[in-house]
DNA sequence: GAATGGTGATACCGATCGGTAGCGTCGTCA
DNA sequence: TGACGACGCTACCGATCGGTATCACCATTC
């Protein structure tokens, strides 16, 4: 592989969800399982690390029904990706939904499910940034979807500061990305426990919020979400 | 490739600076030219995108004569970051140095210069980051590189934050991390020329400090130090 | 002038890479 | 019962992977 990857990417990404190919009437949950085992695969190793046949070892199913699904294997990376994202914004909006009316109470709540997703076993990084410094393509999808995954995140943030109220909401908004960028490159060198402290701290300190008179911590009372997947 | 790379590093390691063979006395700069080549194509494309022989198409020097100064792939990839660790530090060390004796001022020179860093044309990441996320076995090399990078950037945001004298400092050192560490990730999402101000103002907030009464962003006094490497 | 040692060129190794062809099987539906 | 579609299996493709063996060349040193 002399040179970088060529950008037929714009091209062919048109079709279809970047490359997932149509799903067929009768599928039984083919497409499921591969897309499950190549997510895990990729998410615990890195894409390139991560073979074809490795996958299909994996998932039990043939290589042949694999390239039935998925066009190539950039394909199923950036499905990857793709659900990764869905199912980012989803949680992102649990956390959110058990504070909801109070934009303060609202970060927190972020911050706080941020803070254990983080400090997860098995936690690797947001895979949006971890795949997406493996090519060096701007036209890969694995580019263009951590960007629109990134920008809006930031939207989001901006969203909520707006709704607090507080000055220079754009660069408070951009402060709160780096935190949470941070935090998810942070590879186990937070405190134990101490993650969501560490963040919400960050947040209230950055807003110019003092903090809650009482206890130290102020966590959203509400620790339910806990449920899997990276970001 | 089915499973992960067994974990024959930390033996191998042993010797002479993670795998770097011993340096021939008529060695007429062949590393360093090896080096310098492959570490600009990790560092732009990603260790597993570049294969050996596009190091030795790009660098001139012969496939033999690079195993001759490097075991293997990975104690080029060894002699990458530890190389980039080495310049980093060289950097960080000189932005501060303009500020010396004012810790808070040392820490706007720092920010400064990460600011700057981060915005330059080509800029991709910290190399410690994005190196280490491709390899998944903890005791590869790139992981343990990293982790010692780390925690080392850690200690000296520590030792300033003591320096300024401000509450839970580990916490406030953790999160001006966060900060960094995002930073790095950014990927060019910050406005062009703010990065400096956010992480500046930021920092301010987190440890409690005032702006300056007159002129709204403070730059450190001495803009020079701007050279090159990647962070 | 011989020994030494770093270099380059070529040719090769086995393994793995992403991806495809061909064929047989089985379940569903008309 | 026959067509269809999803699937698994085997075998294969050319390309590239990291790494090595061999040998000739050339500059330095004694």
């Amino acid at each position: 592989m002399i040179s970088s990857r060529p950008s037929i990417w714009a091209q062919a990404a048109v079709r279809s969800g970047y490359f997932l190919k149509a799903v067929h009437a009768r599928d039984s949950g083919t497409t499921e399982r591969v897309l499950a085992t190549a997510s895990r695969l990729f998410y615990a190793h890195g894409v390139r690390a991560v073979g074809v046949e490795w996958i299909v070892q994996e998932s039990g199913i043939a290589r042949t029904s694999l390239y039935r699904h998925f066009a190539t294997k950039d394909a199923l990376v950036a499905a990857f990706l793709e659900r990764e994202d869905r199912e980012f914004w989803t949680q992102w909006s649990a956390a959110v939904r058990a504070a909801a009316g109070d934009p303060v109470r609202e970060l927190m709540a972020l911050l706080d499910w941020i803070g254990r997703r983080v400090s997860r076993n098995g936690y690797r990084g947001c895979p949006q940034i971890n795949v997406a410094a493996e090519f060096s393509d701007p036209d890969h999808p694995a580019r263009k979807i951590r960007a629109r995954h990134k920008a809006a995140m930031f939207e989001r943030l901006k969203a909520i500061v707006d709704r607090i109220g507080a000055g220079h909401a754009d660069d408070v908004a951009h402060q709160l990305a780096l935190l949470i960028d941070g935090a998810f490159t942070s590879d186990g060198r937070l405190p134990r426990a101490g993650a969501t402290r560490i963040l919400q701290s960050a947040a209230r300190a950055l807003l110019g919020i003092h903090p809650p008179r009482g206890a130290g911590s102020a966590h959203a009372k509400d620790p339910a979400i806990g449920r899997s997947p990276p970001g």
